[in-house]
DNA sequence: AGCACGCCGACT
DNA sequence: GTCGGCGTGCTC
């Protein structure tokens, strides 16, 4: 009828009726056509939130895409219920690149929404109940049991429930079946409540009452009343001391925080007094939830060859939109980002500096803070809800024009950015791996400022292959920072043969000789200590003496690795824990033992090597809360630890004088990867770790232990010779076909049963086959780890010609191919998952 | 992805 | 007899 109503005035108006396609937070590959009520009309635009319904029960959140005058034909579309907001949320710039994310990494724009919207701008809808008003207990046939009747008790004074609610009065956790009976006996009503998860930061203030602050007379009177009640008095004092009324009555209107007179001990009974009386006023304003902080726009003074570096810089940028700036550990490349994110932001335009999460915590955010004070937003995975959404509207005002942030940050609503700096740019957790989008952030940052028409600047000191090969072929301009800022020293690499200290039984407890006098004499020295394992926990797993059985994972295919802080076996895969075991569960043999480096095991040899020494640990396990790296950062700048354990972690943004040595456990761990990266990778991970050792005054030395001392890429490493290392390894890359000499997809084929999962991914191989596109098909194979969270694993690798548009087909076709298989019902639940450049 | 609907086993 | 398992279909 009210569709009818709608229509039929439309007609009248001469007008026909609005619909839009709605973007929803939900996987399915298309956008939803909606009618646009006509008291909405005027309100309402590309990228405005709304709330719809989807389906019977769920009310959402969307982002409005597109605006248009044709209705569906084969149903009728559902009414938008509200506009969120008078103006757009998400600009259409932003549209364009979660278009452009969803099309280029095979997913739905919806999961990139998903990816985008902080959570506290997608609404909650809470289920709620409240009496029938047309029901009555006395003449209702049917009879209510005692839980019921208490929960329609509970009710009757009371405008509304909860579910929460219904759980406390009733005291159990399943209440489904209650409020499904009293439904169906037609006692209660369930509606949905929508409500905006981001709530504001309130501060209570005080103050006083308006009209008296400006009679100094009747301020006077106030003071003699309460001569007599000292505690009274000495709120007021207080206040005084803090808010001068006295000189300046203006001063009054913004009053002083609550906390603080509660902070200095002040009675809060009193205080309540005090505004019964009429004579004080609490009141409530709404504060950032960021501390307000002056930056002094200082005067960057750039070295030298920082200096040429940016006018290198600005020079490429003349022609290119992209620049890589390959500039060794330690040459100063924050000093020279600040420079030029100075002069974007003078010129008007937006910053974002992207940093790979573990380097936020970090000095660099500080030394950032100094300079550009508060219109700075930081954008980091462990803010809360309330303060993600809080740098989201601060970018959408305009009150912050600089963005640091990981990742994620690329989704913020920027309207005209300038210059993008993607520091670490070779850094692995660029890349998205689950769920979808599996973007890398540094590609698609190269996209978001194309569609700015902004810079951007990609920083490392080993830089990605792709992007080397990127600058090489002059897609990207390329200027090199060669020089250590201040003259600080490149460390000095030595090479620690475990096998050598094994036969000559020097090897204790993992550690070669080398290496523990090494570590000896920085202690002797006071200096500091890094020791790298990229390996957490105490072993990677245990092994039963008499017939080799080996502990795994119920879920997984994978062994549990043992954790001896809480002496259990966990899984890194799904996070399944078990108590270690007393005895062997395949010959019962008590002879347990410990298999493998973790680095809690490190820490523990540590101890016994070292006993003197105080030893830290930082790894996933000991830096899970919000402030425990950082906590573990400041221990070990301000000296209180002598050794740090730890995995790639204590390779970013550690970064202090005192560090002489860094010892690499097992060298070998990282260059036998089985993956067409692990050179590049070692690459990396050994100079990043290196670059930790000695800085300023004292030059520092590395040693890495390693079985085969022999290989090339120590050599390379020592002697800082990144090019010839690339050659080398491209080289092969490019006789067996690896990126970045073609578009490599990974297509992961999972079901909870192994011979479906196999015939699917089989399947869906044999149809890829077919698409009429210069490509190479690996696999299906069994995945490395064949079994993840009771789902079997299947891999298919695609290696695409990167000329033409053979990629765009491809992925067009293969996206075709799996949603034809997903309606066939032996397919129905499998799922296949599509990842563009996977890692 | 969720969620409802619908059809078969093990239980008060 | 019913509660509840998860196979299947649908979401504007």
């Amino acid at each position: 009828m009210e569709t009818l109503f709608g229509d039929l005035e439309d007609i009248k108006a001469g007008e026909s009726a609005l619909f839009a396609d709605v973007i929803l937070p939900v996987p399915i590959p298309k956008m939803f056509t909606y009618k646009i009520p006509r008291n909405l009309k005027e309100e309402i635009g590309i990228g405005f939130r709304v709330i719809v319904q989807f389906g019977k029960k769920k009310i959402l959140t969307g982002i409005i895409g597109k605006v248009h005058q044709k209705p569906p034909s084969a149903y009728e579309a559902k009414p938008i219920l509200d506009v969120l907001e008078s103006h757009a949320s998400v600009n259409p710039i932003q549209i364009r690149f979660w278009a452009w994310m969803a099309e280029y990494y095979c997913c739905h724009i919806g999961e990139v929404m998903n990816a985008a919207l902080p959570s506290g701008l997608k609404l909650s809808s809470e289920s709620k109940i409240q009496l029938n008003p047309t029901f009555d207990a006395d003449t209702s046939p049917y009879p209510l049991d005692d839980r019921e009747a208490l929960l329609l008790q509970a009710l009757s004074n009371k405008e509304e429930m909860s579910y929460e609610d219904c759980e406390v009065v009733l005291g159990i956790k399943s209440i489904h079946g209650i409020i499904k009976s009293l439904v169906i006996k037609e006692a209660i009503l369930v509606f949905e409540e929508v409500k905006e998860k981001y709530s504001p930061k309130v501060e209570s203030r005080i103050r006083f009452r308006t009209d008296l602050a400006k009679d100094k007379e009747a301020l006077e009177a106030v003071f003699n009343e309460v001569s007599n009640k000292p505690k009274q008095e000495e709120i007021l004092l207080k206040y005084l001391q803090e808010v001068p009324v006295y000189r300046n009555p203006e001063l009054n209107q913004n009053g002083l925080e609550k906390k603080v007179l509660s902070d200095a001990g002040l009675s809060l009974s009193s205080l309540k007094t005090l505004i019964k009386n009429g004579i004080l006023e609490e009141f409530k304003i709404i504060v950032s939830r960021f501390e307000d902080e002056q930056g002094h726009n200082e005067d960057i003074v750039l070295s030298p060859e920082q200096e040429q570096a940016q006018n290198t810089i600005k020079e490429a940028f003349e022609e290119k939109n992209t620049v890589l700036l390959h500039g060794i550990t330690g040459s100063g490349k924050t000093e020279l980002y600040i420079k030029l994110i100075q002069e974007a932001l003078e010129g008007g335009s937006q910053v974002l500096l992207l940093l790979p999460e573990i380097a936020l915590t970090t000095h660099i955010v500080g030394r950032l803070r100094q300079v550009f004070g508060s219109k700075m937003g930081v954008y980091h995975s462990k803010y809360s809800d309330n303060e993600r959404v809080e740098v989201w509207n601060g970018v959408l005002s305009g009150k912050f024009s600089f963005v640091v942030g990981v990742r994620s940050s690329i989704f913020l609503p920027f309207d005209s950015l300038g210059l993008v700096i993607v520091d670490e740019e070779h850094e692995v957790s660029y890349k998205q791996f689950d769920p979808a989008p599996r973007f890398q952030a540094r590609d698609a940052a190269i996209m978001l400022a194309w569609l700015h028409q902004a810079k951007t600047l990609l920083g490392s000191a080993t830089p990605s292959f792709e992007s080397f090969y990127n600058a090489r072929l002059k897609k990207y301009g390329y200027v090199t920072l060669e020089k250590r800022f201040g003259d600080a020293q490149l460390p000095e690499f030595q090479l620690a043969d475990i096998l050598v200290d094994k036969k000559k039984n020097l090897l204790k407890l993992d550690f070669t000789r080398l290496m523990r006098e090494k570590i000896q004499e920085a202690l002797k020295n006071q200096e500091q200590v890094l020791i790298f394992q990229n390996r957490r926990g105490y072993a990677p797993y245990i092994s039963c003496e008499e017939c080799a059985w080996i502990p795994e994972c119920e879920h997984c295919d994978v062994s549990l690795t043992y954790h001896q802080f809480g002496e259990e076996m966990r899984c890194h895969y799904c996070g399944f824990r078990e108590k270690v075991p007393q005895s062997c569960r395949a010959c019962g043999s008590s002879k347990l033992s410990a298999v493998g480096l973790g680095t809690e095991r490190i820490e523990e040899s540590l101890s016994l090597l070292f006993p003197e020494a105080r030893i830290a640990r930082m790894d996933l396990d000991t830096t899970r809360s919000k402030y425990g790296y950082q906590r573990l950062l400041e221990d070990f700048g301000s000296g209180n630890v002598d050794i740090l354990v730890g995995t790639q972690m204590i390779t970013k943004g550690l970064d202090f004088d005192k560090v002489t040595v860094v010892g690499i456990m097992d060298a070998d761990r990282i260059l036998y990867f089985p993956d067409f990266r692990a050179g590049e990778r070692a690459f990396q991970q050994l100079t990043q770790v290196a670059g930790r050792a000695g800085r300023r005054e004292k030059k520092g030395t590395v040693i890495i232990q390693t079985r085969r001392p022999e290989q090339q890429i120590f050599q390379q490493v020592m002697s800082g010779d990144y090019k010839n290392f690339y050659i080398q390894e491209m080289g092969e890359r490019q006789r067996f076909f690896y990126p970045p000499f073609v578009k490599m997809l990974k297509i992961t084929t999972r079901h909870k049963d192994f011979k479906t999962a196999e015939k699917a991914a089989r399947y869906l191989h044999n149809l890829m086959a077919e698409i009429q596109v210069k490509k190479i098909l690996l696999g299906p194979e069994k995945g490395l780890i064949g079994k993840i969270k009771n789902q079997f694993i299947f891999e298919s690798i695609v290696k695409l010609d990167k000329s033409g548009n053979a990629q765009a087909q491809f992925k067009h076709e293969l996206q075709l191919l799996i949603e034809e298989l997903q309606v066939q019902k032996d397919f129905r639940a499998v799922r296949f998952i599509v990842d563009v450049d996977p890692y």
